[in-house]
DNA sequence: GAAGTTGTCTTGAGTTATTCAAAACAACTG
DNA sequence: CAGTTGTTTTGAATAACTCAAGACAACTTC
């Protein structure tokens, strides 16, 4: 995705186009699933002055604007992608962190409906799936036959 | 529940009786769903010498013992229950952050099964519903009606 | 029932992710 | 090109939580 193509996103959301918010953007086109942090350090060597608080602006800017979707798996920092709208879901490992989508399961609306919601009215359903991934599989295999 | 019985519970998971775990598992049997802050408030009047540090403790300890459950909603701090082991979910209120359980969907193993894991070893699946409580949704049909 | 051992609590400080505020600055409008 | 509005920089503050060391209490053994 070229920079120009992130600059018509950003001002068909209606946001102002800079050098940061770009820079944001094309940071999470290459890694998905990123922290503040981690996006900071990508953004860093193409906007040298820039800050870990304009970081955290740009992505609070971008995910009021739609642009990012925000998730907050427990026990770990914020992380943002670029995928929204379609209501996926993620995997995370248990033991290196690391976070994969997953398409919503078989086509199912009664998975997102409780069967009481106590008189709520229910807007999202969030899953969470929480596992190993293949290399920390591996890894453990490796350690259980030593 | 008695302390006496709270008192068994806590030998049964192999865990020393103090004063402080029981007051905490008292106090969580009164208001589920508690960060450690409310419980801390709620224990204190009992416990007079008690710090908050004391409560992380006690919450790591019985959460590691089975005896709590730690759910950690995005957003907010996490919050403490009792009930463990029947992995239900929660539902809760984006106006005033009001948590309540939800007891696992229409018979779904397909809910708790992802299409594609990407390799992945799933061991458990969270959900978590967001929406509006009933409280607030009065609430806000009357600031709408005004 | 008393002494010892082990684990728990208290006290105090430190860490990390995140947010707030004010001034400097840059992007779009006319 | 100048003005306005919104963004970024800089610096500091907050909240939730964790770590560490000594004081202390619960269960065990005698």
């Amino acid at each position: 995705m070229t920079d120009s193509a992130l600059a018509d996103t950003l001002r068909e959301a209606g946001l102002k186009v800079t050098e940061p918010r770009v820079a944001v953007l094309t940071a999470l086109t290459d890694i998905p699933h990123s922290d503040a942090d981690t996006i900071f350090g990508a953004v860093l060597p193409s906007v040298p002055g820039t800050s870990l608080q304009a970081v955290y602006g740009v992505l609070a800017a971008l995910t009021a604007a739609g642009l990012l979707r925000k998730i907050e798996p427990a026990g770990s920092s914020a992380l943002y992608e670029r995928r929204t709208g379609d209501n996926h879901h993620h995997i995370v490992c248990t033991e290196c962190g690391a976070v994969r989508d997953v398409d919503c399961v078989v086509g199912h609306a009664p998975c997102l409906t409780p069967s009481d919601a106590g008189g709520f009215t229910v807007h999202i359903a969030e899953v969470n799936f929480w596992g190993v991934c293949p290399d920390c599989q591996n890894a453990l295999t490796q350690k259980s036959a030593d």
